[in-house]
DNA sequence: CTGTTAGCGCATTCAG
DNA sequence: CTGAATGCGCTAACAG
């Protein structure tokens, strides 16, 4: 009878009709519970990630948009699962105890329990991000690598000699972020690469702790022309800084902000150039390679690392004519 | 066997330690599955929301996690699950299929068809914000009469007698948003109550739209002297039209942004004066709310309306003399 | 206090 | 192509 529903097997016709009306004529609802009993199997995706962090910007809700609609098109159920960082053997025990088929973990650093935990009791999943070790492990991530390349080019195809990134917090590196650590490392070979002399600091993710920053920058560098920003929060103290010293944007100092999205640059006056963070693919990619892994069948060979596309706003500029 | 975990029977000290042993010896994990299937209970609640929209500024993470704190101190497990708004029928299937015992649902508009899909089958929920009807419905919402006259009252001391209140889009208006439409009425109510020359507008969520705005009324009513903004993105253009047009916060104007945060007010310079949405507490009372549903014991007695509090900022001030 | 047992509602065998 | 029978791993009701 289930047959008539799953289609597992040939149905005649009018067995179908006659299973049709007696379903609507009482009301049926296949139980979820029942169905994973019988097929070990709950047809629900996990993306887990440390309490909903402010400041999302919506880049999680396009991530989630995209990853939901691809697991439903899969007939899989996406929820979001909030959980402390810390509570690892939470994560894993949602799979053990059927209550996820797999799992997709946010805000990966680059040694993470929860992957280890994972890991040790064979539960599938998926990095958002990528752990240090990658061997056998199933990830989408951002290219950060190739978006710092191109700020810096950028900005150096503008004639920026100096250029400053405001990066996450200074935690956020001792912890091994991997964003953190890759970015500062890509954005030092791009400025060695194009001749760039640059500076680089952290920041804690707040306005003020970004206005600070960016002023203690001025004071050492004044001929620094160019910010590179990959911390939405802080971004806003960095304009807040410019503009205490009368420096216009783009024409004194130019701003690209980094892993963002136009939306966010619209907020300032000038609009940002942003680099906008491809949450939309890397919510499709992810659930991809995640139902690969569960289904088994081979991951479609895609790349698993995403670019930021550059996108014009009015804030990068000629550097100024000393 | 099961009453060693569980707890539903007394049992005796030597019982417990050798069913524990069994348990750690065997890596024994309950089934989910089963567990909800032979107790038709899945211990998980889900909040449902339309597919999570941009801008959430930190106030859906707050309450997330407090909803999320509260339901796992009562056994339970909170889920987020997307949907969009038109998928009246699957969020209601949740609950009819065993998926999830009750549902939290937000952003609801006066005449939502997800309630009405909820109510017709009898599945347990409780509404983030109000339906014009309410009767024997569960619900929880910010106090938006309160949090407006306290607005008005803000300025008013302050010797404003213009303001202006620049709220969400017109679409939200049209289709019965509730806080669109209880803030608008409570401004004029407030207004009216405290002699105050008031003027209100809708305004898409976007800077720009934002900013037309501010300079429309501007044009218009150039003794505005005072905006209160509900509407976080909007509001970014409310200040840009104030600079583009030399006007000093607070000194010429005050701007007071209700039903946000103070972490979102930090992003301005000077940092706005606001009047803080109550994630936390929302959260945590809607998850009361729906548990005393779910398990029948009476709701305890507690507000359902939840105010904003002032945070002190810097940009609002006394009414510029004339 | 403890051991045993009958379903929960399906998917998936097995016969027809 | 179809109907009937067996468990999935628990909870809760039953006896002891």
């Amino acid at each position: 009878m289930s047959y008539a529903l799953s289609g597992a097997r040939p149905i005649g016709t009018e067995t179908r009709a006659r299973v049709m009306a007696a379903i609507k004529e009482l009301g049926f609802e296949r139980n979820a519970a029942a169905r994973s009993l019988a097929a070990r199997r709950s047809h629900v995706l996990a993306l887990v990630l440390p309490t909903v962090a402010g400041g999302l910007s919506g880049t999680l809700g396009e991530f989630a948009q995209a990853a939901s609609q691809t697991a439903r098109d899969a007939g899989y159920h996406l929820v979001i699962w909030p959980f402390d960082r810390e509570e690892h053997a939470e994560v894993r025990d949602l799979v053990r105890q059927g209550q996820a088929d797999g799992v997709l973990v946010m805000e990966v650093s680059l040694h993470d329990e929860r992957i280890d935990a994972l890991l040790a009791s064979q539960v599938p999943f998926t990095m958002i991000g990528r752990t240090a070790e990658l061997d056998g492990r199933s990830w989408v991530d951002i290219d950060f690598e190739r978006t710092l390349t191109d700020a810096v080019d950028h900005l150096a195809d503008l004639g920026h000699t100096t250029i400053a990134f405001v990066n996450h917090s200074q935690h956020s590196l001792d912890t091994g972020y991997g964003p953190t650590v890759r970015a500062r490392d890509a954005f030092h070979a791009a400025a060695v690469a194009r001749g760039i002399h640059a500076t680089d600091v952290t920041s804690d993710e707040s306005p003020l702790a970004g206005r600070l920053t960016t002023s203690a920058i001025l004071d050492e560098r004044p001929e620094t022309t160019a910010f590179v920003t990959m911390n939405e929060t802080a971004t806003f103290g960095v304009t807040q800084a410019l503009r205490d010293r009368r420096l216009r944007v783009p024409d004194d100092v130019s701003v690209l902000a980094v892993v963002t999205s136009p939306e966010v640059g619209a907020m300032y006056h000038p609009p940002l150039t942003t680099m906008r963070a491809p949450g939309h693919e890397l919510g499709r990619r992810s659930v991809e390679e995640l139902l690969a892994a569960l289904e088994g069948t081979a991951p479609r060979e895609a790349p698993r690392l995403v670019t930021c596309a550059l996108s014009p706003g009015a804030s990068t500029g000629p550097a100024p004519r000393r």
